[in-house]
RNA sequence: GGGCGCGUAGCUCAGCUGGUCAGAGCGCUCGCUUUACACGCGAGAGGUCACAGGUUCGACCCCUGUCGCGCCCACCA
């Protein structure tokens, strides 16, 4: 289609075209060769293969994108390692949902047709969020996706696992868990969410075993003091030093229980002895450790009271503490109830409260392998953009705790664990002989995914692309799972590779719903990236309703990398609209050039003027700032960068400059070559359009850009005496314009005028933009406008009204002089001239010599 | 409770190691059918840089405190 035809770039007609272009030419996918020092690769962080493209998925795979762009153009073989996560818990919950509503479950229906769903499940809708990068523009290797559930990926699975077991770093044992009865399965600590709740809480008196009087506990959960094995205080109150050591007897159970001594308690809260529960309370739990305590259960996995309870056996939770409350207070224990508020955790999956339960799990000790992990970054082999991120990064690493790895699903890697009898048996295939059984619980799923940089490309076979693309060079992802992920990453690729997965760590923003709250589909507060491509419809966050305009893919990426920032940042639509602008006037910018340059012009950099020398200046500018920008990760700042290159320079200027000029092969050359460059430039942030347009320059119809070199700056281009001609002449066109909109004058009308020698190369410039025509000396001078250098005579006779002229001098007179002032003052200051530095007090110098010119050459 | 960060034009945000920084985009006002673009062009108006002290010759930028907001970690029975 011929640029001519249409006034607007219109995405929804160019995106399709292009994305199937690029996705058949094959350079997604780089061959498996060289080192990966001198290669380019991203791992991106797999989406589950249940999820939609979310607003994350899309500010994070714009970032990817422009970085995997920009290498690939420099000539790296750039890989974007492309995959999904089989997301345990939240894949399981969907299958079960259906399930339900087909009338059946998962119990019914048993543990092999169950995952067989689930794989079904998978093959239906797990190309959907892959489809949806595509409709992004995300260019990564489409040809060799990956999945945490694959063969290969199950094989790399199990040799971590029994390797680590080997090594001593995984067990099983008791331990307090965060029991989801949602789900039926332990779940971590970083899938927990609190919410406030108001309680009751109990003051419950435990008497002296000697009769000598009683202590009073507080417990919002009466039902566990079932469980309790021992009353502690803190060694250091006064109070209570003496029952040290002592016993109490409990209540209704008639237990014998120890009062022990242990800092955790606090002095000055409640009556500062507290009740040890160390079966269902986890701080209790680690008191338990400390002290040896028995650790007993009284409440069990499916919600109901157990044989610990005795007499309770068997009823709810609920049931139980209505039960206990009402037997204190017959038995006259109870010294209180009152309403209190606090927080408590729930199950971020099932929405459940968590019920802190003592089980039998698979652990993973974590202190060995987090050790170099923490020194790689210290040493700066692993850095974290921002930098402040990093400092959450070690802390967390420096207080890391065990890793409960099992999960009581269906969905995952089954543990290669096998028992017979008191037997366990850990290793990659089935144990020989007869009677194992295998564990029957999965991995947790991060445990999967800490292996992803490597897992990914083949290891533990020495793969071709393991040995071209890893270590990884960037990890681009949200905070949220810097510890979830990104550190346990660090810590497997180390441990299994003997080097860093991933050389830099971007941790972009997370966006926000316009009105601050965070981006949720339940809130009604999230909004669908694919909406603002297409033209879908407002979300109810937004004041104004109606649908979107259909932005288009490049205005979307270039929206939220402006969005983006080294903090959390709300959602702005016009920033989404500033990008479809940009892709819109670099389309009109090209239907100007390309309307001129004759057909088989060669790109080159020919100036033949001021201007052209200035804009292949300004060129090289924003081609090493953008360069800069993008490798500190300022994506926000290089894109609006381009946005005012592309405005400020090129187009309200350059085009302007030479709009009447005749196009010369010299100008065409150069005209194209700015182009050209500019579309390189532009290309790793809005890529549709910019592909597009490249198609129309001479020379490039084959070609694809995004297989061009990316622009380098050349040092031989910069000319500083352009720039500093041309920024004059763009004060002055400015002064002139401004001073027209206070006259009354019709805005065509040519005005006389005499423009200062200095201006003598570009005066005819300047009077064109201005609307002036340059004279001689004949003619008084009506009004005076200052410009850098100097001052432009109009001569414009009676059309100026000399009072309003004169009314103006005085004015500019007035701010001249208190300028003067302030300078004389600054420089009289004794401190200054002491304490500043010299270059300063030379550029005040200069700048009072100026201003004092200038007020000279307003007359009088 | 600890840690981090933020409060700059109506809105969303830039302002590097203190010295033309008081800025941009959008919105708003005024004027333009100027032969690429009205998703355009030109020109404007709008802020005591949260508040109070302090350091300094000089602070939006450093220090202290106060108020408001957000996030993370720990999670006081």
């Amino acid at each position: 289609m011929s640029l001519q035809d249409r006034t607007r770039f219109d995405p929804a007609e160019v995106e399709p075209r292009i994305s199937a272009r690029w996705l058949a030419d094959g350079l997604y996918h780089p061959e498996p060769e060289g080192a990966a020092d001198e290669n380019y690769s991203i791992a991106i962080p797999p989406p589950n293969v249940t999820g939609a493209l979310h607003m994350g998925h899309a500010l994070n795979g714009s970032v990817q994108d422009a970085l995997i762009r920009l290498h690939r153009m420099r000539g790296q073989r750039a890989k974007w390692i492309l995959g999904t996560d089989h997301a345990g818990i939240a894949t399981q919950a969907q299958v079960e949902k259906r399930l339900i509503s087909e009338g059946t479950s998962r119990e019914a229906i048993g543990r092999e047709a169950f995952t067989e769903r689930v794989w079904e499940w998978r093959s239906e809708f797990g190309g959907t969020i892959i489809d949806q990068f595509k409709r992004l523009g995300a260019s990564c290797d489409y040809e060799e996706e990956r999945f945490t559930l694959d063969d290969g990926y199950a094989k790399a699975v199990v040799k971590v696992f029994v390797a680590l077991y080997d090594k001593g770093c995984i067990y099983r044992d008791h331990y307090m868990v965060n029991w989801d009865p949602g789900t039926g399965s332990a779940i971590s600590d970083l899938e927990v969410e609190d919410r406030e709740v108001t309680d009751t809480l109990f003051s419950v008196a435990y008497p002296l075993s000697d009769g000598s009087g009683e202590v009073v506990v507080a417990t919002v959960r009466p039902e566990t003091m079932l469980a309790d094995t021992a009353v502690a205080v803190n060694p250091a109150d006064e109070r209570y030093t003496h029952l040290i050591g002592k016993s109490v007897v409990l209540p209704l159970v008639g237990r014998e229980l120890p009062i022990i001594a242990d800092d955790y308690v606090k002095v000055d809260f409640g009556t500062g002895c507290l009740k040890i529960t160390p079966g269902h309370d986890p701080n209790d739990f680690e008191i338990g450790r400390r002290h040896g305590l028995e650790e007993l259960s009284a409440i069990g996995e499916d919600g109901c009271m157990t044989a610990d309870a005795g007499a309770y056996a068997g009823l709810t939770v609920a049931q139980a503490r209505t039960r206990v409350v009402a037997d204190l207070e017959a038995a006259g224990q109870m010294r209180a109830a009152e309403p209190y508020t606090h927080t408590v955790p729930f199950s971020h999956r099932s929405g459940e409260r968590i019920e802190p339960l003592i089980s039998l799990q698979w652990f993973m000790r974590m202190d060995e392998l987090a050790a170099p992990a923490i020194a790689a970054v210290r040493e700066g082999r692993v850095r974290i953009h921002p930098e402040s991120q990093s400092r959450r990064y070690l802390d967390w690493l420096e207080n890391i705790r065990p890793w409960c790895v099992s999960r009581q699903l269906w969905w995952g890697h089954r543990l290669p664990v096998y028992y017979r009898g008191e037997e366990t048996y850990v290793g990659a295939e089935h144990p020989a002989g007869d009677g194992w059984t295998q564990d029957p619980d999965v991995l947790d799923t991060w445990f999967s995914s800490a292996l992803w940089p490597f897992a990914t490309l083949g290891w533990p076979d020495d793969t071709p692309q393991l040995r071209a693309f890893y270590p990884t060079n960037v990890l681009s992802t949200a905070r949220d799972i810097l510890f979830l992920w990104v550190a346990r990453m660090v810590m497997m690729g180390i441990e299994f590779t003997g080097e860093v997965p991933f050389t830099d760590v971007y941790c972009h923003s997370v966006i926000q719903a316009p009105d601050g709250r965070r981006m949720s589909k339940s809130l009604g507060t999230g909004i669908d990236p694919l909406d603002l491509i297409d033209g879908g419809p407002r979300p109810p966050v937004f004041t104004e309703g109606g649908d979107f305009p259909a932005y288009g893919a490049d205005a979307v990426r270039f929206g939220l990398m402006a969005m983006s920032s080294t903090q959390d940042v709300r959602f702005s639509e016009e920033k989404v609209a500033q990008g479809q602008a940009l892709a819109n006037k670099l389309f009109n910018a090209s239907r100007f050039i390309l309307g001129k340059v004759p057909e088989g012009t060669g790109p080159a950099a020919r100036p033949t003027t001021v201007e052209d020398r200035w804009i292949l200046s300004r060129l090289q500018r924003i081609v090493g700032e953008t360069t800069e920008r993008v490798e500190v990760f300022a994506f926000s700042k290089a894109v609006l960068g381009l946005y005012d290159f592309v405005y400020g320079e090129l187009c309200d200027w350059y085009l302007e400059l030479i709009k009447t000029r005749e196009i010369d092969d010299d100008l065409a050359a150069t005209l194209t070559y700015v182009l050209s460059e500019t579309l390189a430039l532009c290309h790793p942030f809005i890529p549709f359009v910019t592909e597009e347009l490249w198609t129309h320059v001479p020379g490039h119809e084959d070609g694809l850009l995004a297989a061009a070199p990316y622009p380098r700056v050349e040092p031989a281009l910069i000319d500083v005496p352009a720039e500093t001609r041309v920024a004059d002449l763009i004060t002055a066109v400015t002064a002139l314009r401004a001073w027209r909109e206070t006259t009354d004058l019709p805005p065509k009308t040519i005005l006389p005028a005499r423009i200062p020698a200095a201006y003598a190369d570009t005066q005819t410039l300047i009077a064109r933009l201005a609307r002036l025509e340059p004279i001689g000396d004949d003619g008084e001078a009506s009004a005076l406008v200052p410009v850098p250098g100097g001052v432009v005579e109009i001569v414009a006779g009676y059309l100026v009204d000399p009072a309003v002229e004169a009314a103006k001098r005085e004015q500019r007179r007035a701010a001249l002089t208190a300028e003067i002032a302030r300078a004389e003052g600054k420089l009289a200051n004794p401190g200054f001239i002491a304490k500043a530095p010299p270059h300063l007090i030379e550029a005040e110098r200069g700048k009072l010599a100026r201003l004092r010119e200038d007020l000279e050459e307003t007359g009088t």
